[in-house]
DNA sequence: CTGAAAGCGCTTACAG
DNA sequence: CTGAAAGCGCTTACAG
C-alpha cells in the first residue's frame, strides 16, 4: 500500500499455505459461502490461521473481480455549511446498513469538480452518487450517471431526484409574515444559481402579487452564503428610506447576516424587524432569539437519498422523484408588525 | 459497476483492438509512459480513438496492479461538528494538489467505528488517516498505522501528530479574564474524553491556583457537545447561589448554551457574564455579541496534517510532531467584571 | 518504437 | 467437501 517500503501484506494464498488448504477455500470462507462446501472443521481451522496470520481479504482485488465497489459519493458545494453535514449524517448511517461506505467530495467554488466526478464515475471506483444541491456539469453524458445518481434539492432529467417543496416552504413563510401584519417584506436571497433558490424567489414574488404587494427591486438583496456577505446585504436593505419590517431569508446562513445589521442599527429583532430563515439546522438554535425558520428534515433527506439510490441500483426503471414537504418552524424571531414602517 | 445490468465498460483492449495496436501500448499512453516509447502518431491516434469509445482507465486495476490506492481517509467523531468541516476543508484542497482524495469517516458516537477503520485499514483499500479528535481503538495494533496515520489534536504513541497548544490557549483565555478583573470564573466543559478537554481542564485548575484562587467544584458543569446539553449545564453554574462572572466554554458550540441560559435569566452579555469560547468558526460570528475566543487555524491545520500524512509515506522516520499556537480573539462577549458579583 | 506475457489478489464456475 | 484454473483490467519488465 505504502511507497517506499514494501511490506508485502498477508494473502488468501498465504493462509491457505499455512493451513494446508487451497486459495478457493480460504476465499470461500471469507466470502461468507463456504456452508455446505466447506466443512465446518476446516472452516475453524482457516479462520483460526487467518485471525493468527493478520489476514484481511484485500477489497481492491475483490472490486476488480466483482466489477462494483461498495463506495457511494455524496457531492455537495461546501463542506463548511452545516446543513450539508446534518445530511450527509443521515446519509452515512444509511448506507453503512447497507454495506455502504460514503465518501464526501466538496466541489468548492471552482466548477472543475467536473473533473473529479467525471474521473470518479468512469474510473469504476464509485458505485453511486448523491448530487447534493449541485448539477451535473453541463458538457456530462447524463447516460453515465443513470440509475447511478440521485440528485437532492434540485432536480435533472434523467435522474432520480428528492426534491423540498421549496414552494410550500416559502409560501408558509410567507404567509406566516402577511399573517403578522407584514406588507413590507424584504427577500435576502442566496446569490447561488441553483433551482432550490430560484424557487424561492419566484415564490416570494407570487406570493406578494397574490396580496396585491408591489414587488420592489430594492426589497431583494443578494449574498454569498457566509454571514460577511450576509451582513453586507442585509445593511442595504435596513438603510432603505423606506426600509422593510421584515426580511424572508434563504438560508438560515443568510439569516445571520440580518441580525448582525440590526443590531448595527439598534434594532431589536422581532420587536423591529421580523426574521425568517430557511434550513433549521444549528444557526438557528445559536441565534437569539431563536430563528423562525423553514425546516428542512436533513437525516430523514439523507436516508432516503441513499434508498433511493439502492433502489436505482437493482431496477433499471424511470428515474424516482419525490417530494419531500417542508414545515415552517415558529420561534422568537417574527412578530407582529410594529409602527416601525 | 451496477448490478442487475452488465453494461461491460470499455477496456484498454478495446481501445487497443480498434486502434491496431497492442494493450501495452494503450496502457502506456494513458499512464503517461509513452514518451520515447511510443511514437507520437500512435499516441494521437490511441487517445483519439479512446476519447470517441470513452474510455477511462479503470482505476481499481490500475491500484491492484500498484499496490496503492489515493485515499486518505478523513476520521472524525462528529460530522455536524463545524470545526471538523472547517478542518476537512483545508485537508482536502491539499490532498487535492497532490492527487489523493480524501474520504470522510464519521465515527459517531458508538466506539464501533473501530470495525470500519480496521476493515478499511486492513482491506488495503485506504492510504493513510488522518484522525481528526479522535484515537485509534484500543485493541488496535499500532504498528498497522504506523507512517499511514496522522493524529490531530490528540496524541498516541508512535504515531506523528499535529497538535494544538491548548494549554496556550486555555492561558490565554483565562489571564484575559484575570486581566479584566474576573475572579469567579466557571468552567463549561465538554464531556467528551479526549486529550484536548483534559489539557482545557487541567489548564483552567492551573490558572486558578497560579492567581491564588480557590477551584470551586461547582464552577465546573460539563455538557456534551451540543447547544441543549450546553444550555442545561450552563444554568447549573448561573443559578448557583454565587454565580460566576466569567465562563470559559471548551468549545463554541458549548457557548451557545451560555449565552442561552444568560438570556433566560435577563442578564446581558458581557455587561453581566463575560463568556470565552474555544474554537472560532462560523457561531463565534453568528452569536451576538460576537465570542471572544481562542482561534484554531482550521483550514491550516487540515493543510499541514496532510503534507505530515505524505511525508511519512516516503520515509519511515521517527513520527514528527508539531504543535501549532493558538490565539485569543478578542471581540464583544468578555468586559471588565462589573458589580454583578 | 511495439507486443506478448506475467502478475496484482480475489471470485466462481467446473471437475472431481 | 475440496482444488485447479480462468479471468477482472491494469502495469511493467522483457524481448524483439
Amino acid at each position: 500500500m505504502v511507497r517506499g517500503k514494501e511490506s508485502r501484506s498477508i494473502t488468501s494464498v498465504d493462509v491457505a499455505r499455512k493451513a494446508g488448504v487451497s486459495q478457493s477455500t480460504v476465499s470461500l470462507v471469507f466470502a461468507g459461502k463456504a456452508s455446505g462446501r466447506v466443512s465446518p472443521q476446516t472452516q475453524q481451522e482457516v479462520l483460526r490461521i487467518a485471525e493468527e496470520m493478520g489476514y484481511r481479504p484485500n477489497t481492491v482485488a475483490r472490486t476488480l473481480r466483482l466489477g462494483h465497489t461498495n463506495i457511494i459519493a455524496f457531492v455537495i458545494p461546501d463542506v463548511s455549511n452545516p446543513f450539508f453535514a446534518a445530511v450527509l449524517k443521515g446519509a452515512e448511517q444509511t448506507a453503512r446498513l447497507h454495506d455502504y461506505t460514503v465518501i464526501l467530495v466538496s466541489t468548492g467554488e471552482d466548477q472543475e469538480w467536473q473533473r473529479v466526478v467525471m474521473d470518479a464515475l468512469t474510473t469504476h471506483s464509485i458505485e453511486g452518487f448523491v448530487l447534493c444541491a449541485v448539477r451535473p456539469p453541463g458538457d456530462m453524458d447524463i447516460a453515465i450517471l443513470r440509475s447511478r445518481a440521485v440528485i437532492v434539492d434540485e432536480t435533472w432529467t434523467g435522474l432520480s431526484s428528492l426534491s423540498l417543496d421549496i414552494v410550500g416552504g416559502t409560501q408558509a413563510a410567507m404567509r406566516h409574515l402577511f399573517g403578522l401584519g407584514h406588507r413590507q417584506v424584504a427577500h435576502l436571497a442566496a446569490d447561488v444559481d441553483v433551482e432550490t433558490f430560484r424557487q424561492r424567489q419566484r415564490t416570494y414574488e407570487q406570493e406578494l402579487a397574490l396580496r396585491g404587494l408591489v414587488l420592489e427591486a430594492r426589497y431583494t438583496a443578494r449574498a454569498a452564503l457566509n454571514p460577511a456577505s450576509a451582513l453586507q446585504a442585509a445593511r442595504k436593505l435596513l438603510h432603505l428610506s423606506e426600509p422593510p419590517t421584515a426580511i424572508f431569508c434563504d438560508d438560515d446562513l443568510l439569516a445571520i447576516g440580518a441580525y448582525k445589521a440590526a443590531a448595527e442599527l439598534g434594532w431589536e429583532v422581532p420587536r423591529q424587524l421580523s426574521i425568517v430563515g430557511f434550513g433549521d439546522g444549528l444557526i438557528a438554535q445559536t441565534l437569539a432569539p431563536e430563528l423562525t425558520t423553514v425546516a428542512i428534515p436533513t437525516a430523514a433527506l439523507g436516508k432516503r437519498a441513499i434508498e433511493v439510490l439502492l433502489a436505482d441500483f437493482e431496477v433499471l426503471e424511470q428515474p424516482h422523484s419525490e417530494v419531500i414537504s417542508l414545515e415552517l418552524r415558529v420561534r422568537g424571531s417574527t412578530t407582529a408588525v410594529a409602527g416601525n414602517a
